[in-house]
DNA sequence: AAACAAATTTAGACTTGTCTAAATACCGTG
DNA sequence: CACGGTATTTAGACAAGTCTAAATTTGTTT
């Protein structure tokens, strides 16, 4: 069993080589840590002993099969409790990072299934990220901005870009959270505002600055 | 702030001293933590040096008021997640205490708060214990076994005190749960059942195993 | 009051993770 | 290819909390 700071190493580490996997550097982890690079060059090489990363010094650091699992199973407890705090307990969307460092690190898997089972099963997080599964798989289903869809396209709103307090108090009080459908009705090229349908019933008009802040899927 | 290991000795010692607040024992806290008394008695003298505990040498160890409000505060927060993993997310009343040991020291004021309202601003947690308010204190509220109680009267169930996996399933069957309410209509001597009405539409009799395991708490 | 057992405290060591300061390796430029 | 600067690692120290083993205190019993 991990302590959280192995955990959130792992997590730091998969962050940081990003989709190619790249090797990720000493310097690098202890800036996304907020640490000092000795500190992560002590660490790294206990990590390395448990088998939980490749590291050749000097030369970076990236994950085993075994690391990867946990990181992904962290990031997975992670979002799902921030879809909790946003949807059960109606934190704004800004709030919830910091809050859900912590949860994440809570250890019970029956806690994450039952927590998953009580949300829904979501796909995504709040910011529109893809939760994995038990076993740490996951889809990335593509990301579009709604101001980058065509008239007539259907799509999911899978997360926001800015996500200030003022303008999800906005996405509130229209009903439009995380699931939600949209439709474009129409485009006006003067001010690049949309007319929308929102979820299959209400008529809407988007500024420009609303839609790009909008991250949806496109639907089917 | 506080480390976890600090709040699970607050609230050891808040434990131990009990109603009357006398002076906990070295040996005590150290049964009551899993830990050595050399271990304890490091750490009362630290957390006497934070000022969170009276601690006379030999003599024994009380809470200051700074350390009862801690304490009071990770109670509180312990009972609003045991309430949540019961109401929300169906665990057995016996599962619970373990995933709360975890959840108690997640700190955000802000994060209690919201779940205290998303659980309805819960009296008792699933056990019958009552919950703490944001400024520590509590009133408890009489318990009584069902089978404590005389023909006519009402009762609320506040939590059981045999918490096995059947049982809870039963319970759970009857659309019997926390806040629930418990009329007594009769009482058979010679084999000690009870015919209740629940939630004021149900009639159901209760064996004297059942009753003796419902903590109840008399209406008005 | 002396002696003994139990409870408690002290001393010294260990683990995890962190830090600063110093040493070393790597790499691009001239 | 040598130089300098940056990245990285090493060395040594520290804080929190724990442990074992030894020393001390307490309180009970005679």
């Amino acid at each position: 069993m991990q302590t959280s700071t192995t955990e959130d190493y792992l997590k730091a580490i998969f962050k940081l080589s990003g989709p190619s996997k790249e090797g990720v550097s000493t310097n690098a982890i202890a800036e996304e840590l907020s640490t000092k690079a000795s500190s992560v060059s002590d660490m790294v090489k206990k990590l390395a002993d448990k088998g939980l990363v490749n590291y050749i010094k000097y030369q970076g650091t990236t994950l085993s099969k075994e690391g990867e699992q946990i990181a992904l199973h962290v990031i997975r407890k992670h979002r799902l409790w921030e879809v909790f705090l946003v949807e059960k307990l109606k934190f704004g969307w800004d709030e919830i990072h910091e809050i859900a460092e912590q949860l994440e690190h809570i250890k019970s898997a029956k806690l994450i299934d039952k927590l998953d089972e009580h949300l829904g099963y979501p796909k995504n997080d709040p910011h529109g990220d893809p939760i994995p599964n038990k076993k740490g798989e996951f889809h990335t289903l593509k990301k579009y901005k709604l101001n980058d869809l065509s008239i007539g396209e259907k799509s999911i709103l899978i997360g926001v870009s800015e996500d200030s307090k003022d303008f999800l108090r906005y996405l509130d009080s229209i009903d439009l959270k995380l699931g939600s459908s949209i439709e474009i009705l129409d485009f006006f090229q003067f001010d690049k505002s949309l007319k929308v349908l929102v979820n299959q019933k209400t008529e809407r008009t988007f500024s420009e600055l609303v839609a790009k802040n909008l991250n949806v899927s496109k639907e089917k």
